[in-house]
Order: structure tokens, then sequence, then C-alpha cells
DNA sequence: ACGCTAATTAGCGATTTGCCTAATAAGAAG
DNA sequence: CTTCTTATTAGGCAAATCGCTAATTAGCGT
């Protein structure tokens, strides 16, 4: 679960995913609209794929990336659970609190 | 919004996060519980805060951590939009789209 | 001030990450 | 087989991360 945080943990990752939500892309469209090298977002992609955040497809010479949003789901599953906001509609425990 | 998700990749970090659910805790008890130095506990207090999940306070010598809810949320929300799944309940990707 | 407890910061080594360029695979087309 | 395109892996370097021990700060009690 470690490799999911790290990998949202990229700004450039994030922006992928995002692009992603509205289809699938191949690597060199994607590459292409960031200001950094291809090797490097491949790196990115692999950093993806690792976290299972994403599923890579051969069309050809080139690759297309999907979103996997199973995995991306239990993320939000875990963060949920780690802050206690699962199905409690408590808003604070209102312990005398000041700030 | 990359700090959060950085402290996030963090087993011990997340542990923290959970324990710190059930309610504030020293930094000596929460050190207490896990298997490495306070001073490397303190880092990782140190990486939450940065990433405004929690919140220290001074109670005499001791050092209260209290969990901020308010920014894991916006973790959350931050998930959700780069995943699509914010009210929708399609689970297909076709949206009538034609290359 | 001195000692004691609680927690942090300082400093160090080992590992990982992020970026690059250059070289290598994988597939399509002649 | 050669060539072209696409995308990856290899190698190298600077910076960040994670862990430790030792030293420092902060507050309390005497």
């Amino acid at each position: 679960m470690s490799d999911v945080f790290q990998a949202l943990a990229h700004p450039v990752r994030r922006d992928v995913l995002k692009r992603l939500r509205s289809g699938p892309l191949n690597a060199g469209e994607l590459a292409d609209a960031f200001p950094v090298s291809k090797p490097t977002m491949s790196r990115h992609f692999q950093t993806l794929k690792d976290a299972n955040l994403i599923r890579a497809e051969r069309s050809g010479t080139t690759i297309r990336y999907r979103l996997n949003v199973t995995v991306a789901d239990e993320a939000i599953a875990m963060v949920m659970d780690m802050l206690g906001r699962d199905g409690r509609d408590e808003e604070n425990s209102n312990e005398g609190n000041s700030t």
C-alpha cells in the first residue's frame, strides 16, 4: 500500500492519473504533455504500474496506458479508514479545543 | 499536496495516524509503540506536521499530538478527484468516445 | 543552579528517488 | 535484413529519505 501513496506523492504522476481519467492514452502522447524527458516519464509510468494504479497494453508499436480505478479506490478507503471518516457523521470530538 | 501523500507513504506514519484516530497521544507513548528510536519517530512526527496531518500541543514537558482531520479530508477529496469517482456511479469508461 | 524527564535537533552512513543522455528492445514497413 | 518509430532499460549524478547515536532544548521540582 505504501507504493500507492508513494506513487501519488509526485505531481507529475498525479497529473498523469488525472489525464488518464478521460480515457487511455499512449505513452508518447502522455510523455509529450510534460516538461521532462521520455525516459523519465517511462520511469513514472513504471512507478504507477508498480502501484497498480495504471495498466499497460500494447497496440502495435505504441503502448496504451489505462487507469486502474480499483486500486485507487482502495487508497481512498484506506485514507478514510485512517481518518475514521468511514460511516460516522461526527465532525469533531469537541474537547474544548481552541485556536 | 505532495507532502500529504509523501507522509502517507510510510507505514509507520500511517499507523501513527490510525492510533491518533482514537484521540490525542503524547510523543513518548506514540514512539513507544513502534520498533524504531525516538528521534526517528520525532522525524516522522515532523513529516506529518509538515503535511499538516497532525498538530502539536505542549502539555508541560510532554507534547501531545492530535490528528488534523481537515487536511486528510482534502487528501481524500483529491484522490477522488483524481479518479473521477466523485458523484458518478458509472463504472464503464465508455462515454461514447470514438477516435 | 542542579538534576531529572520528555522530546527535539545535529550529524553520519546507507538507500532511494528524480533527472538526464545514450544504448537497447519491439514492432511495422520497405 | 535494414530502417524507422516507439518506448524501454542502463548508467551516472545530485538531492532527498530513513535509520541510528550523541548532543541540545524545554519544563518541572528541589
